[in-house]
DNA sequence: GCTTGGCCATTGTGATCACAAAATCCGCGC
DNA sequence: GCGCGGATTTTGTGATCACAATGGCCAAGC
C-alpha cells in the first residue's frame, strides 16, 4: 500500500512544488460536469503528459493511478488504453504501461510531422480568424513573456500549447489536429524535461514574428514564423533530451 | 455463482447488417494466439472497417459485437474505444457508437495527410529496401491484377492496402506510420464503398510506375508516382462518395 | 389517422470479483 | 556476504452485476 503511494508521488515530482500533484477532482470541478469518469481521468492524465512530468520510462499501474484519482480501476482502464492508442502512452510485452522513451528516430519523426502539418494548419486558420481572434493569440503571446520574466517553467509549457493550439483550433480542421494532437502527446513529456532542464533564461521563439504576420494577413511570412518556431523549440528539446538518449 | 439474470436477449441479435458476417474467432485462430482477447476483437474489427464495410453511419451496439464475437462485452470495450481514438470509429453525444460519415472537408483533409505522409515514408522505405524486397512488392501489384481481371472488390482493396503498406514498412518509422494507419482507417469504409459500386472495370493505379523508380532507386520517381497514385485513387473515391470533389 | 404520453427493453458506464501471469520478496544453501 | 529458487504479492485481463439514461414501442386521446 505504502509503496504503490510512493511510486506514484515519485513519478510526479518532476520539479517539485511547481506541478500540481495527481489527485482526485475536487467535487463540482467544471471538467467533471456531464462528463464520464473515464473522460475524466483521461483529461486528467493527458494534462499530466502534456505539462506535468510523468517520467518518461516510469511505470504506470492502473490500480494505482485509480487510487490516487479515487475511482476504480475501470475508467483508469479506459483512458489509459486510449492514451496508448494515441501513443502518449505505451504497453510492452510485459503489459506494463509507461511513458514511452524518447529516440533519435521518433524525435526526427515528430519535427517531420509537425513542420508537415503545423505551418498548413496555421494558414488555414488564418483564413478563419478575425482581427480580435488574432489579438487575443497576442494577448496569450504577452502571457507567456511574462513566465519566461518570471522563470516560470510550468506556465511557459502551457502558454506555448495554448498559443499554437488556440491558432490551429481556427483552422477548421479536425482530423489534421488529431494528427498533431497525437503528436505533441508524444514530445511533450520531453518538452517539459527539456524546459525543466535549462529554465526560461534562455527561450526565445518566434510567436511575435507568427502575430505580425498573422496581423498582416501573410500567409508566406507565417508559415516561415511556425518553421522557424518549431525548428528552434524543437532543437532545444533535442539538445537537452536526445544529448544523453540511450 | 448461478446467474438469476436469465434475461431473454434472443431478440437483441444483430444490430442491423453492419455487423452480420462477424463471426467468432475459430479456434485455434493465428491471429489469436498469445493475444489478448481484446486485442483479437480489435483487429478483426479494424479489418471490417478497413475492407469489410462497416456501413458509414450505421450503429453499433458494444452487446451486439459481444454476442456476435462470442466474447463478453468487456473487451468490446476496450478494443471500441481505442478504435474512436484512433478516428477510425465515433462516439456521439447520446454515447452511440457509429461509423463516422465523410464530409468534404474531412476527405480534403485525408488527402492532404496522405500527400504530407506517403510520399516521404516511400522515400525512406526506399533507403533500407533490398533488390528482394522491391520484387516482393512487385509480386503484390501482380496478386492486384489479377483482383482487376476477376471483378473481386475485396481483393483489390486488400491487395492496395497491402502494396502500400509492405513499402511504408520497410522506412522504420513508426510514428509517422501510426498517423497514417489512422488516417486510412478514417477513409476505409468509403475505399470500400467506392470501389464496390464503380467496380474494378476502370481501375488503374501507378503501382507500376512505383515499382519500376524504386527499380531504378529514384527517390524522386518514386515520390511523384506515389503522388500520382493517391490522387488517382482519392479521385475514385471522392467522386464516388462525395459527388464532385475539387 | 395522427399525435402524444408513458412504459419498458436496451444501452453505455462503473464497480467488484476471479484468475493467470509477472514481478517481488524472502530465506535457504553455498 | 551472495546468488538463487520457491512463495507471496501485485498486476492486467475478463466476466458479471447494478444503475441511470436514452430510445423505441404501443396504446390512449384528439
Amino acid at each position: 500500500m505504502e509503496r504503490k503511494d510512493d511510486r506514484v508521488r515519485v513519478k510526479s515530482g518532476l520539479d517539485g512544488g511547481a506541478v500540481a500533484a495527481l489527485q482526485p477532482a475536487p467535487p463540482g470541478d467544471a471538467r467533471d460536469l456531464g462528463v464520464t469518469a473515464h473522460e475524466s481521468v483521461y483529461r486528467r492524465l493527458r494534462e499530466r503528459i502534456l505539462f506535468g512530468g510523468f517520467l518518461p520510462g516510469g511505470a504506470i499501474t492502473l490500480r494505482g493511478l485509480a487510487e490516487a484519482l479515487g475511482v476504480s480501476p475501470m475508467p483508469v482502464r479506459e483512458a489509459v488504453r486510449r492514451l496508448i492508442a494515441e501513443r502518449a502512452l505505451a504497453m510492452q510485452d510485459n503489459r506494463r504501461v509507461l511513458v514511452p522513451p524518447m529516440t533519435r528516430a521518433k524525435f526526427e519523426q515528430v519535427l517531420f510531422a509537425r513542420r508537415a502539418l503545423e505551418p498548413e494548419l496555421a494558414a488555414r486558420a488564418l483564413l478563419r480568424m478575425s482581427r480580435a481572434d488574432i489579438e487575443a493569440i497576442a494577448a496569450i503571446d504577452q502571457t507567456i513573456d511574462q513566465t519566461i520574466i518570471n522563470g516560470d517553467v510550468d506556465g511557459y509549457t502551457r502558454g506555448n500549447f495554448r498559443f499554437h493550439f488556440t491558432i490551429y483550433g481556427y483552422a477548421e480542421a479536425e482530423t489534421l489536429l488529431g494528427l498533431l494532437e497525437s503528436i505533441w502527446l508524444q514530445f511533450g513529456p520531453f518538452m517539459r524535461m527539456a524546459y525543466g532542464r535549462i529554465g526560461t533564461s534562455k527561450l526565445e521563439d518566434y510567436h511575435q514574428a507568427a502575430i505580425e504576420a498573422m496581423r498582416r494577413g501573410d500567409e508566406a511570412a507565417l508559415r516561415a514564423a511556425i518553421i522557424a518556431d518549431i525548428g528552434q523549440g524543437m532543437g532545444f528539446i533535442g539538445d537537452a533530451v536526445l544529448g544523453r538518449v540511450q
